[in-house]
DNA sequence: ATACAGGTTTACGTTAACGTAAAGGTAACC
DNA sequence: GGTTACCTTTACGTTAACGTAAACCTGTAT
C-alpha cells in the first residue's frame, strides 16, 4: 500500500505560519529548507513543514534565524554514533545553560521594568 | 561659593560604561546627548553622563534607542506631559508582557531540551 | 624632535531578515 | 483569448546601531 505523502505549495505554508513568500525563498535561499521542485516550482513535504515550524518557533522564541536553525537540527535525528550523541549531549547542556542565563536577565529586565513604572506613576500624582 | 562640576571626556564615559566612542558620537549625531565643547573637543557634564547612564539601561531592557531616550526625556521636567506619561506606560506594559511572554517561551524549551536529553539518554542504554 | 595617547570629521561598510519592484512563465476559468 | 491566481528569478532597497578607515589636530612625555 503506497501511501503518497501531502505536499505544499509556497503560498500554502505562508499564509498557514503567516508569514511572506519571500520568506520562505528567503530561508530556502540560506540552505534552511531544501523543498523539491516540480518544474520551477517548490514542492514542500510534510517534512519541510514541521521543519518550517520548528524554525519559527525558534524565532518566537526571540532566537535569530540562525540559531533557530541549529536547534531545529539539533532535534533532527540525523545523528547517530556515541561520539556525535555526547557531542549532542554536550550542546543540549550548553544550549540549557544559554536559557537559562536568558531567564535571568529576563527577570532582571522585569524587576528594573517595575521599578521604572512605579517611578513614572509617582511623579503622575505631583 | 562657585561650585564648578566635574566634567568628562568622551573615552571616560565610553570605558565607564563599556562602549565605544563611536557609539556616543552617534548618539550626539542623533541628538540624544548635547555635550559642550571645548574648542572642537565634547565635553559631558554630570547631567550629559546621568542622561547617557539612563539611556543605556533602557537599552539593557531591550528597549530600542528611541524607546529609550523617550523614558529618559520623561525624567526631564520639560517635557512631561500627561499623553506622553500615558504612551509611555503603555510601551512599559507592552515590553513587560513581552518579556512575560519569553520567559514562559523559555521555561517550554527548556522542559522540551530535558525531554530531548531523556530520549538521548535512553536511546544510548540500548 | 618625535612619539604617543587622546581627540576630531567625513563617509562608506556591515548585519539580519526580509521588502519591493520588474519581468516573466503556467494553468485554470469565463 | 483575456483575466486571474499563482508561481518563478534577479536584484536593488530598507532599518538600526553602530564599525571601520582615512586624514587630521593637539597636548604631553621622552
Amino acid at each position: 500500500m503506497t501511501m503518497t505523502q501531502k505536499t505544499y505549495s509556497i503560498g500554502e505554508l505562508a499564509r498557514e505560519f503567516g508569514i511572506t513568500n519571500r520568506s520562505i525563498r528567503f530561508y530556502e535561499e540560506k540552505g534552511f529548507l531544501t523543498p523539491e521542485r516540480a518544474g520551477t516550482k517548490r514542492i514542500f513535504s510534510a517534512a519541510d513543514r514541521v521543519r518550517l515550524k520548528l524554525i519559527l518557533r525558534g524565532k518566537r522564541l526571540g532566537l535569530s534565524l540562525e540559531d533557530s536553525v541549529a536547534i531545529v537540527d539539533l532535534y533532527d535525528p540525523v545523528s547517530g554514533n556515541a561520539a556525535q550523541r555526547n557531542e549532542l549531549l554536550k550542546q543540549l547542556d550548553a544550549r540549557k545553560l544559554q536559557l537559562e542565563s536568558q531567564r535571568k536577565e529576563i527577570d532582571l529586565a522585569l524587576a528594573e521594568l517595575e521599578d521604572v513604572k512605579r517611578r513614572v506613576l509617582s511623579d503622575k500624582n505631583q
